[in-house]
DNA sequence: TTCACAATTGTGACCGTGCACATACGACCA
DNA sequence: TGGTCGTATGTGCACGGTCACAATTGTGAA
């Protein structure tokens, strides 16, 4: 006596509700873990609704709803770190319950970001994660006003308060101290871009703690991140070897900043000094092994989450939570200078 | 004489229709630019839609079409490759008019890989793409039948054939070649994860390049792709100095490598010649510069999307894409060997 | 038994959009 | 003048859930 099915479209719960002799509501109602639903009955809609492979419509549940349980995610494309928060913001919201859907930024020109936030609109997310550092980016964030709650992975104390950082500046300013106390006097610092919030909060850092030492400074260099950068501003600055130490405002730029040493035949770290900034997985095996500061990329998507879930009035009341303080890792590229 | 709208609630087309004096399925047809709509009566709407900030409900536009427009991305937490593959996915997705819902992999475990997909299926994707290249993933994969059109990122012609790849095979045959041409006979392979496919494929290019010039081979080394297992592989092998050459299945593993040998006093590539895979865009900056194997991420990203637009009935019917072939890069970290 | 009340289930409308079909209008031809 | 056709627009319902409310059943006390 099984009744047959609309064939071609996939089983509604008002089909389950037929087959199992109950009204739709009362499939509705064990969709939703209604607490008064007798135990049989239960049952017997949920079998039902295995023999069917029943799936609720997302998008008739989104609807009725007006919940669409999606996150959007703005990300530019970026280095390493940005990359390993956005698997822990993926995995805290898929396990709130949420969707995350993502839109890349390619150029950070105001019409690509309006565009990458219309897209996410368009799509009825909830709220909206941005990673893109950029100070451009916050400052089209700003001007568009959004309506949906977001957080920011940045330290800027902006908008509605919902960002999240890594403290920057106690970071730059432990590597800078570092090489101070090793007895560094001349001291480069190799920023990344000008626009980056993270590379400006680095420099300030570095700034700050070099003023509080009365060490004298010498002007950043402004660089993008890459490793290619890092190598040729080395070439240019080894021709005047009027330093002994660098602190670089990411991994990559050590990196190529240690190869433009090694080329004009610097011994490390008995020559030359070298920080780096995020610990990469792989600085450890740089030649030497790169000094740097880790910071927690995962801790700061999951925290991400949990401040946009509480904003979205799901999830814990998250308190303003402090700032992820990251550590500085020595390793074998500093050293005292060599006088 | 402004009507006024509901409140609290986002316009729909029936309050564009009523402010413009037209039916709700006029601003629908303007909205699906319908061929017959008089440019008056269209420009009034638009205007309309201009003053209310109306935006479509996506919901349900999706529950009346029967069509998400979303697509699902099922990726395994990894390496540097499948990460820059994922930002062009996005994109092509993106300019597609389709949505891209992420989910990720941290266990490769069939739950966890069942429950991602499952997760996708929920919002009524339309089609996924896997990013997720350890064997076991295609394995569950091929079980769990999935109803919707799926593209895959590897090289192994299963399921519906629609997989694409770089072809690591030739990449890795070269790499060997190019060590085998300079004088190399005694030479290791650090593969990557046995249950990865490209790290099998690049595997077999080996042996089979070796096999083909009658070189002796020596067992691979199997890795997890990380700088670290490369150090701590390169401590054991330099034991016993008897090979000249390695070919690391990454370029992370060939850093850790080089680490090792360093540590064990080797000058490079003097003592040892290192050829890595991927081309980071860090690899230029080892030391000293790496000798790998490049390939395209971005391109196998947009081509994945045409693929599987193609199968959704969207876009042009792609013929089966030729494999994208990856290029030798030769660097300083190989020399003819030392006798 | 009978009533109050809680537990359980059913009914119908509604969310915002697109589709099928009906209708109105004008042009053109016989 | 009437009929035919094509363009432009309107009407009502369906999509698959949820919500508010009504109806039914079960339980214990009076």
């Amino acid at each position: 006596m099984t009744l047959d099915l609309p064939k071609g479209r996939a089983p509604s719960i008002r089909d389950v509700a037929r087959l199992a002799g109950v009204s739709h509501q009362t499939v509705s109602r064990v969709l939703n873990d209604h607490p008064s639903i007798r135990d049989s009955t239960k049952a017997k809609v949920l079998q039902v609704m295995e023999d069917l492979q029943y799936r609720p419509n997302r998008a008739a549940r989104a609807l009725s709803r007006g919940r669409s349980r999606t996150i959007g995610l703005l990300s530019a494309e970026s280095a390493y770190g940005p990359a390993s928060s956005i698997a822990a913001i993926q995995d805290a919201a898929r396990e709130a319950g949420y969707y995350v859907n993502t839109a890349n930024l390619t150029n950070v020109d105001p019409e690509s970001i309006e565009a990458a936030i219309d897209h996410l609109m368009n799509q009825s997310v909830e709220g909206i994660v941005v990673i893109a550092p950029q100070v451009r980016v916050f400052d089209v964030l700003e001007q568009l006003s959004i309506e949906v709650p977001f957080v920011t992975l940045s330290s800027r104390g902006l908008l509605n308060d919902n960002s999240l950082s890594v403290d920057q500046m106690t970071g730059a300013r432990e590597a800078t101290r570092h090489l101070i106390d090793l007895g560094h006097r001349q001291i480069y610092h190799l920023a990344g871009p000008q626009d980056w919030i993270e590379a400006e909060a680095r420099m300030r850092g570095f700034l700050d703690e070099m003023w509080d030492r009365d060490v004298p400074t010498m002007a950043p260099i402004l660089g993008d991140w890459t490793a290619d950068f890092g190598y040729h501003a080395g070439r240019e600055l080894l021709r005047m070897r009027d330093f002994t130490a660098i602190f670089a405002s990411n991994d990559q730029m050590a990196l190529g900043f240690m190869h433009a040493c090694r080329e004009a035949g610097l011994v490390l770290p008995r020559d030359m000094s070298i920080v780096g900034f995020d610990d990469i997985p792989e600085a450890a095996h740089f030649w030497p092994p790169l000094t740097t500061v880790r910071q927690d990329f995962a801790e700061l998507g999951r925290r991400c989450i949990a401040l946009l879930l509480s904003s979205l009035g799901d999830g814990p009341p998250s308190a303003r939570p402090e700032p992820i303080v990251p550590k500085l890792v020595v390793r074998g590229s500093t050293a005292p200078p060599p006088f």
